[in-house]
DNA sequence: GCCAACGTTGGC
DNA sequence: GCCAACGTTGGC
């Protein structure tokens, strides 16, 4: 089982959509890096839903539900998308300041590369973070 | 293959 | 609105 944190902006795709959906594509992601960490996911792992530019906080956890696939939205066919569904809103959002401020997180792969809309989690920042949600 | 110019993302 | 980080493009 991996962790991943995915970012969205809540104006285009905010966590409550997903809620309203109940299950979605992961589409538009056109970095490489962020390409590889969706192709690493496996059915059952578990993301964080990141809320960027507007609130710039953690607001929930969704779980991976199809594996990579062609992205629906790419004539290309060079980009791929997973599937998500959404698991539980966090009781509390998780700001980027508190991220920031709190030495468990130091490691965080997104604190270093804030470009990066896809990346990984260790199971204890993932943890963590839940815990801060609900302190 | 290098690097400058330029575009985009995301935090503040 | 500004700026830092970083990806992409194009000339050489």
């Amino acid at each position: 089982m991996n962790y991943w944190l995915m970012k969205s902006e809540p104006d285009v795709f905010s966590y409550d959509d997903l809620v309203e959906k109940g299950k979605a594509e992961w589409d538009g992601v056109r970095n490489h890096a962020a390409q590889l960490n969706m192709k690493a996911m496996r059915k059952g792992d578990l993301s964080i839903f990141y809320h960027s530019n507007i609130g710039v906080e953690a607001v929930g956890v969704m779980e991976i539900v199809e594996e990579a696939a062609p992205d629906s939205t790419d004539d290309s066919g060079k980009w791929i998308a997973v599937h998500v569904a959404p698991k539980e809103k966090l009781p509390k959002p998780v700001t980027l300041k508190t991220m920031k401020a709190d030495p468990a997180l130091s490691g965080m792969v997104i604190l270093r590369q804030s470009r990066l809309s896809v990346s990984p989690l260790t199971e204890a920042e993932f943890r963590h973070i839940v815990a801060l949600s609900k302190a």
